[in-house]
This record gives C-alpha cells, sequence and structure tokens, in this order.
RNA sequence: GUCCUCGUAGCUCAGCUGGAUAGAGCAUACGCCUUCUAAGCGUACGGUCAAGCGUUCGAAUCGCUUCGAGGACACCA
C-alpha cells in the first residue's frame, strides 16, 4: 500500500515538474484521523521550491491520482494524509490463510551469508543468566533474517584451549583430591561454581582414589567435554540449536598460530619491545597496541581470536556478527584492526554489544561472581519460569538498556510476564476455533466491515514490514513489542465482538479473521522461540 | 584521567533514517463475567523526555557542554 502511495506520489510529481530526489517517506499517523498514510513531502519541499508547505500540499492533492485512495486531506502544517479504501486488508487477509507458517517471510536476504556468532561462553561452567540474554538475542535475529531469505549460520565458539582451561583442569584435579582426602591446591583464578565439584564427584564415584595420579590433560579435557555438554543441552532447552561449534584448539591446529603472526609481520604490523612481539593495532582502530608474543614466548589470548576471525572471513560469508557483553567492548578496536591488517574487510564484521544483566533481590543488587559460584543458571531460570517466559522476556528489550532482573519477580509472580498475555490471546483463538472451524476462503469478505475489525486487520497487514525492519536494524524487540500489540487489538475486539453467531456467513467471516490473527501470533512468537499453548 | 554505552510516568520499558496531542505494562482508584477462556476489557490518575545551549519550518530523536549510572582501559582470558 505504501508503495502505491509513493508511485502515485511521484507521478504527481511528475507532473508537477518538480525534482525530489530522496526517498518519499510515507508514515502511518498515530491519530486514526489523520489518515491511513500520510506524507511529509510538502514540508520537505519548502526549501527547494521556496514555498508554503501548504501551498505546495494543495498542489500535489490537485494533480494526485490514485485508485485506492478514498480520500486526502491536508492538514497543518502540511501533512498530507491519505484515507485508503479498505480492500487490500481483505487481500491480505487471504494472504495470511493461504501463506499459514510463512505468512511475513520475505526474500529481501537472498544470497546473502551471514554468521551470527553468540554466547560462546567458555566450558569453563555451566551457563548463567547473562547467556541467556545474548542468546535469546542471537536466536531471534536468526530466526528473523532466516525468515528474511538470508543465509545464517548460528556459531559458538568454543574457548577449549589456554589458560582458563588449565585453571579448571587444575580445579576439577583440586576437587577430586578434596574427595579423596588429600591436599590439593585449587589455583589462582580457579573456578568454585557446583558443577566443579559434581564433575568430581563423578570422578570419584567410579575410580575411587585410582585416578589420583592422572595428568591434568585427563581433567581437562573430561572437563571441556563434559561442560560444553551440559551447555549445549541447556541451549536446546532453551531452543537454542547451534549450527557450528568451532574449537579454538582445531582452529590453532588449523592455522598455525604461528603463521598468523608471520602474517601480519609481513603486512608491517608488529613490532618487537621489551622482549615481547607486539601488534600495532594504534595505527589501525585501537588506542594502544597489544602484545601478541609475550616475553615468555606463550601467545596471548589474543593471537587464536584473530586466527578465528581469520577463519571466519575465509569461510566466505557477507557478513559477520559477533555479540559481545558490553565488557568486551574495549576488545572491538584490537580485532577490527586485526581484520585490516589481514587485508580483510572490517566493515563486514558488526559487533553486537550487550549491556549484562544484574540481578537483583529484595531491592538489592546480588553480585555475581565466578569465586563464590553465585548466579543464576540458565538452566535454573528456565525450571523456574519456563522457556517461554524467559526468551520472552529477554526478547523484549533492546540491547542497551541495563537491565535488571528481579529474582522476586521472575519466581514468585511469573504470570506477570506479558508473553501470558499473548499466549492467552492464541489459546482464546484456539478454543473457539476447536468449537469450530473453516477452511474455504471466500472470494470476497462481506461482514468484516466495522471498525475493531479494521483495526486487528491493519495490524496483521503490518507484520511482514515488522519483520523486515527487524532483520533489517537487526532489533529482535521489534517483533515482541508487536505481538504483544496484536494481542492488545485483538483483546479488546474480543470483548466487544461475538465470533460465533446464528449469522453464518459472518461467523464463517469471523473465525477466518481470528484464525489469521492466531497464524500471525504463532509465525511472530516463533521468531523469538516461543511456542505458544493451545490452552491455559 | 581517557574512551564506549545509557538517562523517557512512582517502578520496568517502548518510541530515535527529525514530524502532528510522547506510548504500554506494573502500581493506585473505579467500573464490566446468565453469552465463544476475566491470565481479559474499559475509565481515571500519572511527564520540565537528566539539565543547558545549538542546528531546523519542526528535536525525546541530530551536535556540543554539564551532571548522573554502568562498563572498558594487563606481557589475564
Amino acid at each position: 500500500m505504501k508503495d502505491i502511495i509513493i508511485n502515485a506520489l511521484n507521478e504527481c510529481l511528475k507532473k508537477l515538474k518538480i525534482n525530489y530526489s530522496e526517498e518519499i517517506e510515507i508514515n502511518i499517523p498515530k491519530q486514526k484521523e489523520n489518515g491511513d498514510y500520510s506524507s511529509n513531502l510538502a514540508l520537505k519541499l519548502t526549501k527547494t521550491l521556496n514555498k508554503n508547505p501548504m501551498e505546495i500540499a494543495n498542489e500535489i492533492l490537485n494533480n494526485f491520482k490514485c485508485e485506492q485512495v478514498s480520500n486526502i486531506e491536508i492538514k497543518n502544517p502540511g501533512f498530507i494524509n491519505f484515507f485508503v479504501n479498505k480492500d487490500y486488508l481483505f487481500d491480505n487477509l487471504k494472504k495470511v490463510l493461504i501463506e499459514k507458517d510463512n505468512y511475513g517471510s520475505s526474500n529481501i536476504g537472498k544470497n546473502i551469508k551471514v554468521n551470527i556468532e553468540f554466547v560462546s561462553a567458555n566450558p569453563t561452567g555451566i551457563l548463567h543468566i547473562g547467556n541467556a540474554r545474548g542468546g535469546a538475542y542471537g536466536d531471534s535475529l536468526a530466526r528473523i533474517m532466516r525468515f528474511c531469505g538470508y543465509e545464517v549460520t548460528e556459531e559458538y565458539y568454543v574457548n577449549d584451549a589456554g589458560n582458563q582451561i588449565n585453571n579448571l583442569g587444575e580445579s576439577i584435579k583440586a576437587r577430586y583430591y578434596e574427595k579423596c582426602k588429600k591436599e590439593y591446591p585449587i589455583p589462582e583464578g580457579g573456578y568454585f561454581g557446583n558443577e566443579i565439584i559434581e564433575l568430581a564427584d563423578e570422578i570419584y564415584k567410579e575410580h575411587k582414589d585410582e585416578y589420583l595420579d592422572k595428568e591434568i590433560e585427563y581433567y581437562k579435557e573430561l572437563g571441556v567435554r563434559k561442560l560444553l555438554n551440559k551447555i549445549i543441552n541447556d541451549l536446546k532447552e532453551y531452543r537454542i540449536n547451534f549450527d557450528v561449534f568451532t574449537s579454538e584448539k582445531e582452529i590453532g591446529k588449523k592455522y598455525n598460530l604461528n603463521s598468523i603472526i608471520e602474517k601480519l609481520t609481513e603486512n608491517g604490523y608488529t613490532y618487537e619491545k621489551d622482549g615481547a612481539l607486539w601488534f600495532k593495532c594504534s595505527e589501525l582502530y585501537d588506542e594502544k597496541d597489544h602484545v601478541l608474543i609475550k616475553e615468555d614466548k606463550t601467545l596471548t589470548y589474543l593471537v587464536p581470536d584473530i586466527a578465528y576471525h581469520y577463519d571466519k572471513y575465509n569461510r566466505g560469508y557477507d557478513k559477520l556478527i559477533d555479540i559481545f557483553g558490553t565488557d568486551h567492548h574495549g576488545y572491538v578496536a584490537r580485532l577490527k584492526s586485526s581484520i585490516k591488517a589481514l587485508g580483510n574487510e572490517p566493515e563486514k564484521l558488526e559487533v553486537k554489544l550487550l549491556q549484562l544483566v544484574r540481578l537483583v533481590e529484595n531491592n538489592e543488587i546480588v553480585k555475581m561472581s565466578k569465586r563464590s559460584g553465585k548466579s543464576v543458571t540458565l538452566k535454573d531460570l528456565i525450571d523456574e519460569v519456563g522457556v517461554n517466559a524467559a526468551r520472552y522476556y529477554f526478547s523484549k528489550y533492546s540491547l542497551d538498556t541495563q537491565m535488571d532482573f528481579d529474582l522476586n519477580l521472575a519466581k514468585s509472580k511469573s504470570n506477570e510476564n506479558p508473553v501470558y498475555y499473548v499466549s492467552y490471546a492464541y489459546a482464546r483463538i484456539s478454543s473457539i476455533l476447536r468449537e469450530k472451524d473453516y477452511e474455504e476462503i471466500p472470494n470476497k469478505f462481506e461482514t468484516l466491515n466495522n471498525e475493531d475489525t479494521y483495526n486487528v486487520l491493519e495490524k496483521v497487514y503490518v507484520f511482514p514490514e515488522i519483520v523486515k525492519n527487524a532483520a533489517i536494524k537487526e532489533l529482535p524487540h521489534l517483533i515482541t513489542n508487536y505481538v504483544y500489540e496484536l494481542a492488545n487489538i485483538f483483546h479488546t475486539y474480543y470483548s466487544k465482538n461475538r465470533i460465533l453467531s446464528n449469522d453464518e456467513k459472518n461467523t464463517k467471516e469471523n473465525i477466518l479473521l481470528i484464525k489469521a490473527v492466531r497464524q500471525t501470533i504463532k509465525n511472530a512468537l516463533n521468531l523469538i522461540g516461543v511456542i505458544p499453548p493451545e490452552k491455559m
């Protein structure tokens, strides 16, 4: 509909011999009395034409021709408001009923390969509530982009090498020794979570104290394997299924990290100082240089990460999206520098930073820390409130709000989560459809001609555009807001209008209408990983 | 100290490629179940969009300054 009006306006400008290079904007006004659609074109033209906007609007009005537009009004200071006949709404209603699960999809991302890397939590513990936010965002974005035709890979980078894995091994060993009533220290930077103790218990149960002389490699391998497994299972339950897991260890083998450093050196981006090898990233995007090879000849964390991103570039994506916590934001400049230094285009990489989730209990901030092992795990959250509520909750907010997660609220009054409001709309409709259902789509809808049905149909109509917008702007919460509003409009409609009646024709049309609403709710919720219930 | 992100109703948040009277939920008060699910609907209350200056026909939205919150500034990862 927007395009139709834009075309008509363009024709009109041609007729008036006005040059306007920008794209014409059409908006849906907040106030109903300002029309179904409106344009600020006349206001935009004031400068170039050096005329009063009302005058310009009038000229446009007099030369405007469009079949679908039933009425045009001009309002101060120069808005042109279009009133449109409602046929398109019914065409769209048919479309929903035919396309079903595909309603809202598009191919704007056709032939565009996107890699979204997220969660990527170290396998040194289990997932916590912060991962729940990043996970919900990343997976929802992937679903939305796929729906728009992008070729999406959801990827998890497994840090299964390096110092922290040593610490993991040592931590498990220490707990195992403890179990065997022997002394072994938990290292500086070690891990204190319950899951570590559980792993040690498992070893003890199976082998008693026969494994005391096992090398550290044993604990490391076991820890990574088991913890990653737990992580994957938790994610599965949270409805996230990664396409690719890339291991830091494997990347190291594939590229030989020294060859990456050599490449950087060849391109002139390294130098030696104080016995270490430095990366000259301050010449690119960073404020400071950073060390690649330490004085003791070991590599810093930066090197495998550079290699990993190099690998992602080699795999031929058109776009790479990384999702980090804001605590890693300093890291972005380093990464981009390395990409440039290796001869790739840093613009392809987009880093999304998510504000960390703060836990609040009894109006006080709960500190999460590795040392105390105190945090809320993803698993706890799912068990407590369910996947639907959790995913909905995290999909509601834009990434850059500093979000407080209220434990009391989550646990005690989960009904306050708006997911129930939306689910309720879905369940209500489902309940009616169990009473009566129709498949056959009429050529013409004749009885749905009151303001309430138009409101519902209009909301259903904009869904595909909302999806595109969410994909382009990479903002899944637009979907969440949309589906809430749709539920709201439906509830209002429902409370005022009877669906089933003696009027067979009207009943039939009403049924098809609410069926389309249900379909749209389902499609929208699916994009944020929520599965609505048939009954509540 | 330097750099990033944020500041919208009592609370939690939408709204930001500049548009018309800034929106929801929760909380508070009051209505609505003999009819398809009241986990619902409706009404009221609630705002110097942190503050100031600027750009513009027009600013919550863009720019600068100040204040406040969070984070980053390792030869840790």
